[in-house]
DNA sequence: AGCACGCCGACT
DNA sequence: GTCGGCGTGCTC
């Protein structure tokens, strides 16, 4: 690490220009603040420091150190504190940092302070990175001795025994010992301790040995090791991906040095952790929204200090320090949950490149489905191409059939033959999957004697039936209206459901199955925290059933007794005005389509469609995803999309149609005038109103980054100073990952 | 963003 | 007579 700029009280009143710390402050400004140094003591660059700003204090880090100052001095303001005596953000976080800000054309203070979990942004010492120790008190062994608890909490008594544990170990040994833990604190039986857990004690459970494919894998990324090589590990769902990952951050343990593994949003259940942990036998540092402030800033600051080797995490992981840096992974790299969509609008896997490079680190992208963006890299050369095509010897892939939806006579929205196949999978004692990605009973409500349809006022979209709540839900604002028993407009009874959601479906398959278990999965019925792992959980291995869900289906949880999927109304992406709609069908197919046929049983996918000629379609299921990839591919380059052409886009709201418009007709006058950059818009949002927003964007697109760039970067400066700049809410969103 | 200052409408 | 609406200016 680099010796931090250090400079004294007494030099820079030695010169004309007075010498500064320039600050990066948490707000949405695309400046940095100078500061004179603190009255006692040196500030480095990567330090926090408490400064008076405006009429308040506010946390900054400082960027540059001893630099003259860009105002007068009359405005400078003295650093009150520093918060560090060493840089809590390394040099390479901080060059990584302003290569981000840079690039998403975010405020420097907004990429600076996100970089930090929020505990730390507070001027507040930092917490203990030891994690509690718990162990017996005299009291507690006698209790043990007299044999005076019972259940949990005499497994917890016995447990600790052995020695004192942390409640990184306790959480693997005994996943619900916290309830019995407080009681047993409480009563005085158990402490928090001083002594240091033992350091093996994690079970190390042995590796399973890796097929060829697999080997292959971990041998080229090894020999990587030590320098800056993306490789892009395309793997068939059931290809043993995790494997490849876990063997390879093993090797990296064994070189001393860290792993991060990042995934998307989801899947992040408390199993994937215990697995983790079992295996590598080390503790795994955790990094998710849901986690507890404190966890959070702990697990980041036993990474930056070296004690935790290994960090698992969703997007904001991807800003942990890792001083020790080894080895990143990317999972399911194509995942839309890596871009930020509000605020500093980064893209976590390519941030994880970028510091993959700084680090001179491998970083592996993961996905079955790889976004077009990697397929386009590694077909460059930019990335090695690592494959994963054979499943485990016993499983087949599964078979995929389209079932023609037009002139059949549908029981709501389910065809004959799907039916036929969903009964004949529970009668032979499996399980089925029917997917649809939409929540809700149907998504709209038609007055059958005069066409009048529920519509939200402030969205202008069909309003979705919910029918157990009895209310129009809006899914694009979350309006909520009871159900009309007439239509409003002409007052007849006759209100007609249309299409059909998640728990319609639910109705239809209970009436129809009646003997077999049908279970819903969506945001409804998961949305206790662990609802989802325990609904699955319920679901017995050997006996039949029958899941209806949406997305949140597409991955987790093995389910081996699955056989039938059953992909019912995916039309709305194939007709999306949306250009990467297809590329995103085309993923969600294939990652529901792999939930079939995972163990040895040989799946079976019905794909229901009311467009079985479309071509997407047919190549998906008869060439399989790499061939779908590559005509997308070759369409986007034919057109300039991304990842041929780039673009930035200027989104743009507020209740005033009027006020949109003078906004971005300002902000296109503002672009300079160029061959290099092509201009779309200004334009409506392809949804123009939306929670009472009037909606309008406007698109910048360029066969040249570099002159993207350029154009966009004075021009993002620029937009806040624009007359009507403060009438409407504004944002910038490069690379951005749907044109919403 | 977050906050203060500042100039015009309906209320104790 | 005041409380408060949000326009506009500024933050080193």
């Amino acid at each position: 690490m680099p010796v931090p700029t250090v400079l004294t009280v007494a030099r820079d009143t030695l010169k004309a220009m007075p010498s500064v710390l320039r600050v990066a402050l948490p707000v949405p400004l695309p400046t940095l603040f100078d500061y004179l140094p603190p009255a006692t003591g040196t500030v480095g660059v990567g330090s926090r420091v408490l400064v008076p700003f405006g009429r308040s204090k506010s946390v900054g880090v400082v960027v540059q150190a001893d630099v003259p100052a860009q105002v007068g001095s009359a405005k400078l303001k003295r650093v009150l504190r520093a918060l560090d005596d060493t840089a809590l953000l390394d040099a390479e976080l901080m060059q990584t940092l302003a290569w981000a800000a840079d690039y998403w054309l975010g405020a420097p203070g907004e990429a600076y302070t996100n970089a930090l979990p929020l505990l730390l942004r507070e001027d507040k010492p930092l917490p203990e990175t030891q994690e509690p120790i718990w162990q017996l008190t005299i009291a507690g062994h006698s209790a043990l001795d007299a044999g005076s608890r019972r259940g949990g909490s005499r497994v917890l008594l016995q447990t600790l025994l052995a020695g004192p544990m942390s409640t990184a170990e306790l959480d693997t040994v005994l996943p619900d010992w916290r309830a019995a833990g407080r009681r047993l604190a409480e009563a005085g039986l158990i402490e928090r301790g001083e002594a240091s857990p033992s350091p093996n004690f994690f079970p190390n459970t042995p590796k399973l040995a890796l097929h060829a494919e697999q080997e292959a894998a971990v041998a080229a990324v090894t020999e990587a090791f030590g320098r800056f090589q993306p490789f892009l590990l395309d793997g068939v769902t059931g290809s043993g991906k995790t494997e490849v990952y876990l063997s390879l951050i093993e090797r990296t343990l064994a070189q001393g040095r860290q792993a991060l593994l990042l995934v998307p949003e989801i899947g992040l259940a408390p199993q994937t952790v215990r697995r983790l942990r079992e295996r590598l036998g080390v503790p795994v540092e955790v990094l998710h929204s849901n986690l507890a402030e404190g966890e959070r800033a702990r697990a980041w600051l036993r990474m930056r200090s070296g004690e935790a080797k290994v960090v698992l995490g969703t997007r904001s992981a991807v800003f942990t320090p890792l001083p020790q840096a080894g080895l990143i992974i990317v999972d399911e790299e194509h995942d839309g949950a890596y871009k930020q969509q509000e605020g500093f609008r980064y893209h976590a896997r390519d941030l994880a490149l970028v510091r993959g490079r700084a680090l001179q680190v491998p970083v592996l992208l993961g996905s079955a489905t790889p976004s077009l963006e990697s397929l386009a890299n590694a077909e460059a050369g930019r990335y090695r191409a690592v494959h994963l095509r054979s499943r485990p010897a016993a499983t087949q892939p599964p078979q995929v059939q389209i079932i023609d939806m037009r002139a059949q006579r549908l029981e709501h929205g389910l065809s004959p033959a799907l039916l036929h196949a969903v009964g004949e999978t529970v009668a032979r004692g499996e399980q089925v999957l029917v997917f649809r990605n939409r929540r809700g009973y149907a998504p709209v409500l038609l007055c059958h004697s005069c066409g009048w349809h529920a519509e939200c006022p402030r969205c202008e979209h069909p309003l979705t039936l919910h029918a157990a709540w009895r209310k129009l839900v809006c899914h694009h604002c979350d309006l909520q209206a009871p159900m009309p028993s007439s239509c409003p407009v002409c007052g007849s009874q006759e209100l007609k459901p249309q299409g059909q959601g998640t728990e319609r479906l639910e109705e239809a398959l209970t009436a129809h199955f009646q003997h077999v278990p049908v279970l819903r999965i969506d945001r409804e019925t998961t949305r206790r925290r662990d609802a989802f792992e325990q609904l699955l959980g319920n679901l017995a291995d050997d006996a039949p059933a029958i899941l209806v869900g949406t997305q949140m289906l597409a991955k987790g949880h093995d389910l081996p007794n699955l056989t039938l999927v059953a992909i019912v109304g995916v039309d709305e992406g194939l007709l999306s005005v949306d250009f990467r709609a297809s590329e995103r069908l085309a993923q969600l197919v294939v990652q529901v389509a792999g939930r079939a046929g995972r163990a040895r049983k040989p799946g079976r996918v019905l794909l229901q469609t009311h467009h079985p000629d479309h071509p997407l379609l047919r190549t998906l299921l008869t060439q399989g995803y790499a061939a779908a990839a590559k005509d997308l591919l070759v369409e986007r380059k034919q057109t300039g999309l991304p990842p041929y052409g780039h673009q930035v886009l200027l989104r743009c709201e507020a209740h005033q149609r009027a006020a949109v418009d003078a906004f971005l007709s300002e902000a296109c006058a503002a672009l300079p005038m160029t061959d290099a950059l092509q201009i779309a818009g200004p334009m409506p949002a392809p949804m123009p109103l939306r929670a009472g927003r009037q909606r309008g964007q406007l698109l910048i697109e360029s066969a040249s980054r570099r002159d993207l760039h350029a154009a966009a970067r004075p021009w993002s400066v620029q937009l806040a100073h624009l007359p009507n700049a403060r009438k409407v809410r504004w944002s910038l969103d490069v690379d951005p990952i749907d044109l919403y």
